[in-house]
RNA sequence: GGAGAGGUGGCAGAGUGGUCGAAUGCGCUGCACUCGAAAUGCAGUGUGCGGGUGACCGUACCGUGGGUUCGAAUCCCACCCUCUCCGCCA
């Protein structure tokens, strides 16, 4: 949600930082809508106050005993009172449409985020590891994982395309990544460890701009709740509405959930394998800070998930989205791009990124400066940290041994009760 | 799911149609007293929106949304949430 009043003030520089993400200038549309709003405003504030200050006269009238004066005062109010339901339409209308408007309108883009028009213009800032080479042809996970417990037709024959049921020691090892990540998440980097609900109510996904226009891109519950997409959503909803005490020290909270989503304009895309699923599980990190630290924590969220990477000793590069390239929500991003040699890829594997004030003015979460009067909004950060289906996939391709096993990434070994490589099941 | 009770300011808690944005207590902030602290006294202490350079003014908000009324924290309706008991249940 954008601020209208420095959309008022600022009207050119809105629309050309809107032009950047390719979007049509609507400043004009705004503060025109805003200036009816308001004008309403006044008037129905204005009868208002004459209302009141009648209906208290009307009072002393009657405690006096001075019916006639009472009655004549009446009079008056019921003429204020049938000026007002027009104005107060005319308000609540312009009000409406203003709110609507700014609700679909994304976040505008950090000024160092490049222009750009999709994937193709990110830039990458650098790259850790080095690729494995194999002295035979590296297969993709899709083609080793049904040996390994990775079947895909019981998973179809459950729920449908992309959903995948694992079994044995690719379970295990799955679980294994999302307690290591946990872990570090916890133990290392400071996050408060989080079990929150994954149903959620219609404000909550606003709140975190999942709403209004993702609506077709995720599960909807008959009783009206949304399954999470991602658990950013119950993270950082569990601050809105709060006024912070002070926030010396960020607010960092990591969960490990399920997440749904529709992939409704996704037909076609990964629908082999484990990459793009309906259903997944992801290590989440949310920040809450001040806006004038939520840089620096932006950097420090993105280097805790290239730690995940770089302990389990995966190859990355760390791309900056371009503005065509950023979700709605983000003012700037780093995507994580780990290195699959089957696919012989680089694929999305974490997300970090910069909402600004953005969901806090949505979800109305602020907090108040150290002796100040005044609340600002908070900043809020999300990242995934990581994606665990797709970490899986990452270690089942890059460790693979040449007769289809997978070697378990040492760093996973309390979590795997022995087992040092997935083997054939049966 | 059934029955009952209840949702008021940071917290506790009064208020059941009229200067109530709301008593009182606690907490917090400032000032006074003190060498300092405690105790005490005095003053202040919610949020949003609109207007004004500003002191400030107006307006809305007593779970949420409607309604009745000249006037609603207070009456009516619906919904949400919490607590107690019963039922069911991992």
């Amino acid at each position: 949600m954008h601020d209208i009043a420095f959309i008022r003030a600022n009207p050119e520089a809105f629309d050309a930082a809107l032009a950047r993400r390719g979007a049509e200038p609507v400043a004009d549309k705004l503060v025109t809508l805003d200036a009816k709003k308001r004008e309403a405003t006044t008037k129905v504030q204005a009868a208002q106050s004459r209302r009141n200050e009648a209906s208290k006269a009307i009072g002393q009238a009657m405690a006096q005993g001075d019916k006639e004066k009472a009655e004549a005062l009446k009079a008056e109010v019921a003429e204020i009172k049938a000026s007002m339901p027009e104005w107060e339409e005319s308000a609540a209308a312009a009000g409406a449409a203003l709110d609507d408007m700014l609700a679909r309108l994304p976040n505008l883009p950090a000024e160092d985020v490049p222009q750009g028009a999709d994937e193709e213009d990110n830039v990458e800032q650098h790259q850790w590891g080095t690729k494995r080479q194999f002295d035979f042809e590296p297969k993709e996970h899709a083609d080793i994982g049904p040996a390994l417990g990775m079947d895909f037709e019981t998973g179809a024959k459950l729920s449908g395309a992309r959903f995948t049921f694992l079994r044995g020691d690719i379970a295990r090892l799955h679980r294994a990544l999302a307690q290591f990540m946990l872990d570090k998440q916890t133990r290392e980097n400071g996050y408060t460890e989080c079990n929150p609900p994954v149903l959620v109510g219609d404000d909550a996904m606003y709140g975190t701009d999942k709403l209004p226009k993702f609506a077709e891109d995720s599960f909807r519950t008959t009783d009206d709740r949304w399954l999470v997409p991602t658990s950013e959503v119950p993270l950082t909803y569990s601050v809105a509405g709060e006024i912070l005490p002070d926030l010396d020290q960020p607010i960092r909270m990591t969960a490990h959930t399920l997440c749904f989503r529709s992939e409704a304009g996704s037909a076609g895309r990964d629908t082999r394998g484990f990459i793009r699923q309906h259903q997944f599980e992801k290590v989440e990190m949310v920040s809450i800070c001040r806006p004038e630290d939520s840089e620096a924590e932006h950097e420090r969220m993105t280097k805790c998930a290239e730690g995940i990477l770089e302990a389990l000793d995966l190859p990355y590069r760390r791309m900056l989205l371009c503005t065509g390239d950023m979700g709605f929500g983000a003012r700037k991003t780093y995507d994580l791009e780990v290195w699959l040699p089957g696919q012989g890829a680089w694929r999305e594997i974490s997300s970090c990124s910069n909402t600004g004030d953005f969901q806090a003015r949505r979800m109305n979460a602020r907090y108040r400066p150290e002796g100040e009067k005044k609340t600002t909004f908070v900043h809020t950060l999300n990242g995934s940290g990581l994606a665990v289906g797709r970490t899986l996939v990452a270690v089942m391709e890059n460790y693979q041994q040449a007769d289809g096993s997978v070697a378990v990434p040492e760093v996973l070994a309390p979590y795997m009760g022995g087992v040092t490589e997935l083997g054939r099941i049966s």
